[in-house]
DNA sequence: ATAGGGTTAG
């Protein structure tokens, strides 16, 4: 279905060349643009607040990351403030020395000043100075509850989990170390790292060692369960956790848990928290509402959804721009295409569509569904807006998956141009462009980029890789690709695994070859049967009679007839003298009938190293009990030459009982 | 007087 190509010629983008004052009157403090909880200062204790700023003048409710304010509810208004200190506090934080200015004032400072410090330093994302100053306040014994708290969050904020659980272990009073904050700040801290395992066990150790969790707590360990794979059974056992310390959920763990059901792909469960709270007299808000969303997207379930906003707009809520997202994520899942294509109109309308993410959800779709050309269109829209470039990122992907490599090309050129922004999805998305389309230098220049900004290649960077390298028969350059993989713990697939190894194997590189074999067999996946027997012609070709050995001996019954003939005739001529008789008895073992010849050409390798007496013997006794016998040319040879073996007696003895036989 | 949480794109 033709979207974007026959759509009514409907002003797509009203406002945007009009002027630009709908952006300024419309730009709303952060804080209240987001939604979040202000926390308003009584007007009579203005006077006590710290106030840092550049300007001086800006007073209002809303606090900019660089301010630094504080209200001090307990100090008697009768009292006059204490300005020294304030002033120390401001001349510390604006000194471009800031520690020699705080050993001037230290006497007039106090924990609390020095916590308004930390948090200056710690918004101000400096976290060099958060990490000096709180150092310094624990060598004068200058800390408490708040300075542990604040510190660690800003360990978190700053990813340096290892000092914070450093500076918590290094707590000696027991009643601080299990301060309920302070370990909130922690398990948040560990949760910022994506530890969500050892936070749980963490959690587990401080509730052994006195913690009393409070709701703060379960929020914080909910909020972690979102992101991880088993998180919605984790999740239940912290509710009823909860439930069972007499605490009730509010508001904000219900949005958390609806959130969880919806990344889990849990629908019904979705609904019946949504109920749950209802009942229990908490009104939902967007927040609720957009997770519920976001459950019936995932199978495109329109039909709750239009439901669902219905129910949401006569609670007397208007939907946001998340909200009318969300919904449109829910059209195109479901595959209602005009739909779709008649809210994102609506999004534009409303200003919703500023940046590239309807398009790119309606984009990817297209896409995906095989409409490239819908797909391509509906780029050309997104180019208007401020774009992030998620939408090349689909878009070449489109058009690789489509076979339009030049297209993919071009693209992928474009993108460089306009934007000098790479991460790894970016980069891989660039690669693939580049390699499908046979573009050397651009290849080298993506690698070379990724280097250059630290960005470590994922399993689909090496397979990407490897896959051109073959097909530009640079194989070396492929099998060094696959080793680094390999080493990097990434599965290696199996196909490109093959066609590695036959053509490693033609091309001169036997060791090579083997080592990818080995990789494939150690694998998770089982290889297909048919490579053992490649694997073995590759080897005995090259002479590499030992691993030529044991991929016969493991894998016999995959291997034809004629390939182990080859292999023992070859072996006999020029494999290792000391494995001959292993290999005979192998290749008997696995029902192969060894040929007269064969035992022939084993006796004249003897018979060419008398010192390997032993061995001949060894074969010439285990011969009868298997019903071989010697033809006549090999009882001569070993009969002429019986004069340089020192038992020559024995030898004779055998010959004898053959022919008895 | 410190800790916290929920929604949309590759």
């Amino acid at each position: 279905m033709e979207v974007f190509a026959l759509s009514p010629p409907v002003p797509v983008f009203p406002s945007r060349h009009s002027s630009l004052s709908v952006a300024a009157t419309t730009s709303l403090p952060a804080g209240a643009r987001k939604n979040q909880r202000v926390i308003r200062v009584p007007a009579s204790s203005g006077t006590d607040r710290y106030h840092i700023s550049g300007s001086g003048a800006s007073r209002s409710s809303q606090s900019s990351s660089l301010d630094v304010t504080k209200t001090d509810g307990k100090r008697n208004p009768a009292t006059p403030v204490n300005s020294s200190r304030q002033d120390a506090v401001a001349e510390v934080i604006q000194s471009p020395d800031w520690v020699s200015a705080l050993s001037r004032l230290e006497t007039k400072l106090q924990v609390q000043d020095l916590n308004i410090i930390l948090r200056f330093f710690g918004k101000s994302k400096r976290w060099q100075d958060v990490s000096q100053l709180f150092n310094w306040m624990q060598e004068r014994e200058m800390t408490n509850i708040a300075s542990y708290s604040s510190f660690m969050k800003y360990m978190g904020e700053s990813r340096n989990l290892i000092r914070a659980l450093h500076v918590y272990s290094s707590i000696e009073d027991e009643s601080t170390r299990n301060n309920v904050s302070i370990c909130n700040s922690l398990l948040g801290c560990m949760l910022k790292d994506r530890k969500f395992e050892s936070c749980i066990k963490m959690f587990n150790q401080m509730k052994e060692n006195g913690l009393v969790p409070d709701l703060f707590t379960y929020s914080i360990l909910l909020a972690g369960c979102a992101k991880v794979e088993h998180g919605y059974s984790q999740a239940l056992e912290l509710v009823e956790e909860l439930e069972s310390r007499g605490l009730h959920m509010d508001n904000v763990i219900y949005g958390t848990l609806l959130a969880i059901c919806a990344s889990h792909n849990l629908c019904e469960e979705a609904e019946r928290f949504f109920q749950q709270m209802n009942a229990e007299g908490l009104s939902p808000n967007l927040f609720h509402y957009s997770s519920l969303l976001n459950a019936y997207s995932v199978d495109g379930d329109h039909k709750k959804a239009d439901e669902i906003v219905k129910s949401m707009k006569s609670a007397g809520l208007v939907p946001n721009k998340v909200i009318l997202t969300t919904l449109l994520k829910v059209y195109v899942r479901g595959g209602l295409l005009e739909r779709s294509r008649e809210l994102l109109i609506d999004l534009e309308n409303l200003g919703y569509a500023e940046d590239e993410i309807p398009f790119c959800l309606v984009m990817d779709n297209l896409a995906k569904k095989g409409d490239v050309r819908e797909a391509k269109i509906c780029l050309n829209l997104c180019l208007h807006v401020a774009a992030d470039g998620y939408s090349y990122s689909i878009m070449i992907s489109a058009f690789c998956r489509n076979g339009q490599l030049k297209e993919a090309k071009e693209l992928a050129r474009e993108y460089e141009t306009i934007y000098d922004k790479y991460d790894l999805v970016m980069l891989n998305t660039l690669l693939r462009a580049y390699c499908n389309a046979g573009e050397m230098e651009n290849v080298m220049q993506m690698l070379r980029k990724m280097d250059a900004l630290k960005i470590s290649p994922d399993w689909n960077t090496f397979q990407i890789l490897v896959k051109y390298f073959l097909k530009e028969k640079l194989y070396h350059l492929a099998y060094q690709t696959v080793e680094d993989m390999h080493s990097k713990g990434h599965q290696v697939g199996e196909e490109l695994c093959s066609s590695l190894i036959l053509e490693l194997g033609k091309s001169g590189a036997p060791s090579e070859a083997f080592s990818v074999y080995n990789m494939l067999r150690y694998s998770k996946t089982t290889p297909r049967k048919s490579i053992h027997e490649k694997m073995l012609n590759i080897l005995i070709g090259a002479k590499l009679f030992k691993n030529a050995y044991v991929v016969m001996k493991d894998n016999a019954e995959d291997i034809s007839a004629p390939s182990l003939d080859k292999f023992a005739f070859s072996f006999m001529q020029a494999g290792n003298i000391n494995m001959i008789n292993d290999v005979v008895k192998a290749l008997h073992r696995c029902g192969r009938k060894i040929d007269e010849e064969v035992l022939h050409i084993a006796i004249s390798r003897y018979i060419a190293r008398p010192e390997k007496e032993e061995l001949l013997l060894h074969l010439l006794k285990w011969m009868p009990g298997q019903g071989y016998t010697l033809n006549s040319s090999s009882r001569d040879l070993l009969l002429k030459n019986s004069h340089l073996f020192g038992q020559r007696q024995l030898i004779a003895e055998i010959l004898a009982q053959r022919n008895q036989g």
